[in-house]
DNA sequence: CCATCCTGTCAACAATTGTTGATAAAGACC
DNA sequence: GGTCTTTATCAACAATTGTTGACAGGATGG
């Protein structure tokens, strides 16, 4: 690894960690370069632009293979919550979707990068009456669930066990997936 | 109504318009005070500042009486869908939620007047065992379903009439409202 | 040693931000 | 009509924003 490849890893880092915690808009470029301990001028040297950096911290943030082949989808959701690493990850995307999904300069790449990386492979993994449906209402219970705990806070969600939750979570994943929908 | 009054109610609902479509930190107050037709410096003169402005739109933002005393709750809000001018009012209410809720600097503003105008009061209303995780994943689907819909805009919810997509949202805050916790 | 390229530093830029204070215009009241 | 209060305008402020170009240090290869 080159130092060049080293300082662009270290801007990707502190890009991530700044971008997906405060949003898009409420973080300046020297508050990375400085976190990063680099100078800002190398941002738009190794990346382009603000909006690029940011895009790449897009790159495989959806991605998710043992969701895509699994048999059993839900299972593999929950059981993200015994895991500590796995979940710690998995808060910081939602927190990620959160902060960015609506501003109007980088939600549109939020957006894509989820449909891109998540969405459509599971989709054409999946098969059956209207699949798609069942899948979007699948995905809507994990964030709005998974957001109304570690991002609203709203009592009942934040209060409940971890395995509580799971169990919960669970049902309402079981019933998405399993939904007639006409 | 005092000629100050009338423009403090241009400024809101300028601001309203604004800072629920974009966000608050991508709406700058020139922004605001132009679409008002008004000069930026009142905005400080009459509210005192920027977030307090935001603060103000909130007002009543969660204020929903017929769904914290209706006998049967997922009913009242499917039937939103029926209704257009209050179909696009709660649309621009998760909008807003969706822009806001994650902002380091109004974010608490937003969790503050959910809980306090809606979660609570409708949580002081019902009973039963664990009617707070319960309720809590009531707002945990219709959030997560509205915003899969209205703002991620996943093919499969968005793309479903509107009565597809009641149906739907129905079965599933019913399983959230009757779902076991323990 | 010299030349060339990679990498980083620094200063400056134009633009925009929220906020403030002085000043002017307009309306109400006697 | 003169006076006082309400309301609005304007200019300026310090700070921050993303981006750029000129320059220097250091490594690499001849």
């Amino acid at each position: 690894m080159s130092k060049a490849d080293d300082t662009r890893a270290r801007l990707l880092d502190a890009a991530r960690a700044a971008f997906w915690q405060r949003g898009y808009a409420n973080v300046g470029l020297r508050d990375i370069a400085a976190s990063a301990g680099v100078d800002v001028a190398l941002v738009s040297r190794y990346f382009g632009g603000k909006q690029a950096l940011f895009a790449a911290t897009l790159d495989g943030a959806f991605h998710w293979p043992e969701l895509i082949s699994a048999a059993d989808p839900p299972a593999v959701v929950v059981a993200k919550y015994t895991d500590p690493a796995q979940a710690t990850a998995h808060v910081l995307l939602i927190r990620m979707i959160a902060a960015n999904i609506a501003d109007p300069e980088v939600g549109h790449l939020v957006r894509a990068a989820q449909q891109a990386q998540f969405y459509e492979p599971m989709l054409a993994k999946l098969g059956g009456p209207k699949m798609a449906a069942r899948l979007a209402m699948f995905v809507a219970v994990m964030i709005g669930a998974d957001m109304t705990r570690e991002v609203i806070g709203l009592p009942g969600l934040s209060d409940a066990s971890n395995a509580d939750y799971a169990r919960q979570l669970r049902h309402m994943l079981d019933a998405a997936l399993a939904a007639p929908v006409s």
